[in-house]
RNA sequence: GUGAGUGUGGCCUAGCGGUUAAGGCGCCAGGUUGUGGCCCUGGAGAUCGAGGGUUCAAAUCCCUUCACUCACCCCA
């Protein structure tokens, strides 16, 4: 027997419901902060990926979905949603728009992982990218609407994280600091720490293992570490957030796996729930459209996983809209009612009102059934007796009472 | 990539060595000769994830494999 693919899943019809929830409200938060929607390739060449993200970065190394084509070009399926959006904007000359353009996209991404709760080797991400401005004020606005998009949802008693890890003036820095202090404690980290301690320092402060706790308390802190402009950014950012009423909370240890990031780092994570606790984070990227061929500008942004939006819905209980009833139920009784049927239900439809009907050799009874199911207000029946007298039968199953109708009474009929 | 747990009709579950694998939901049909929701009756549908082994006998025990789940890693 044929399975979708290890990590994938089919969206079947109460996904459908809150896919459609989600989509609905993303659309319409963004609108409201001038975002426009954008929709990139699932794949593109592999190094823009890498060049992004970064080569020593785990999704570069053992997480993309990569291939050669039959032109021997090295593609890949698209890992996240920043950098196709950055080339995007180099490549269609955004740069000559008033800045900063706006994007926000929904789509699929792709990471080969072992499967657990909230993490899909495809899973899909609602995001959006402001770039070509770097003040502060932006960086609040983006926060703030990733904030009220949660909102929007129903999600409750979410926390929002907030660090700022520097540019590349002041990184290097503090990363040589946070690397000689760890280099003093070497011998006492967890394995994965002492791999990480080579290459990815900034991980070091995200280190579950108790042992290693007490080397995060006492490690360096990027905040601390600023150059005066970073620290003038941060401190701009955290009055805006005030100014917002945005319950923030600075944690000098979070820190995000992609190496694009500078200044501003952000997450937001529900309260309680397993393992996978973010469901959305993002930050600032200054120095990534340069990096990708551009020119120098700044730009920040946010992703958010629907699936991980999903599961904190299911768990705080937040009721999604089912999808619509169809308006009408069309029965047909005798042999010889098809041929009016079909030719009712489609002017009706025509006509903009949506009908069901069941399959032809069904009893009335089990049609009636049928429409009961599937909620529709009206059944028409159509049979022998009314069709030879240009009539339907139009029954209103929320009072179970019916009359003959003519045709053309129908549409009338219909409203309300 | 590492570790643990789980795999029984479309869905949920019982059975945990011994005759035709049980129940609920759903589906189909009948209980009105052209009519729903409740109720009643009947029916279809499972080589018990797959492969191998132990045994007179295996859904039940063992091995392998695949998948799922959870956790690590990493991230949305």
């Amino acid at each position: 027997m044929y399975q979708a693919p290890r990590g994938t899943t089919d969206i079947l019809s109460e996904g459908q419901a809150y896919y459609r929830y989600i989509e609905q409200k993303a659309a319409e938060t963004c609108r409201l902060y001038g975002y426009e929607r954008i929709d990139t390739p699932v794949f593109e060449n592999t190094e823009l990926f890498c060049r992004s993200i970064g080569e020593k970065t785990d999704i570069v190394e053992k997480e993309m979905y990569t291939f050669e084509d039959k032109g021997g070009n090295s593609i890949t399926l698209r890992p996240e949603g920043t950098a196709p959006v950055c080339r995007a904007y180099i490549e269609h000359g955004m740069g000559n728009q008033p800045q900063p353009v706006k994007l926000y996209y929904l789509t699929s991404i792709f990471r080969y992982e072992r499967p657990q709760a909230g993490r899909l080797r495809q899973h899909h991400q609602f995001g959006y990218e402001a770039i070509g401005e770097k003040d502060a004020s932006l960086d609040a606005e983006v926060i703030e609407l990733a904030w009220r998009f949660y909102e929007k949802l129903g999600l409750k008693e979410l926390k929002l994280l907030l660090n700022s890890i520097g540019c590349k003036k002041c990184r290097p820095g503090y990363l040589e600091s946070l690397r000689r202090y760890y280099q003093q404690h070497q011998q006492q980290l967890c394995n994965d720490c002492k791999n990480r301690l080579e290459k990815n320092v900034l991980r070091l402060l995200d280190c579950k293992k108790p042992a290693c706790q007490t080397f995060i308390d006492g490690a360096p802190g990027s905040a601390d570490n600023l150059c005066p402009e970073c620290e003038e950014h941060f401190g701009l950012l955290k009055k805006y957030l005030e100014q917002l009423k945005l319950p923030f909370t600075v944690d000098h240890r979070l820190v995000r796996g992609l190496d694009y990031y500078t200044r501003t780092v952000f997450e937001i994570q529900p309260q309680t729930g397993g393992a996978q606790s973010t469901i959305g984070g993002g930050g600032r990227y200054d120095d990534l459209i340069a990096e990708l061929g551009g020119k120098d500008t700044p730009a920040i942004g946010f992703a958010t996983g629907i699936e991980r939006i999903i599961l904190n819905l299911k768990n705080q209980g937040v009721a999604v809209p089912a999808a619509p009833a169809p308006q009408v139920f069309i029965a047909r009784a005798g042999d010889d009612a098809s041929q009016a049927a079909l030719k009712l239900a489609s002017e009706l439809r025509q006509a903009g009102i949506s009908i069901l009907q069941a399959a032809a050799s069904k009893s009335l009874k089990a049609q009636m059934k049928q429409a009961d199911k599937c909620g529709a207000r009206y059944v028409i029946i159509v049979g022998r007796e009314e069709t030879a007298a240009g009539c339907v039968t139009l029954r209103d199953m929320t009072t179970a009472s019916q009359e003959t109708v003519t045709l053309a009474e129908l549409a009338g009929r219909l409203q309300d």
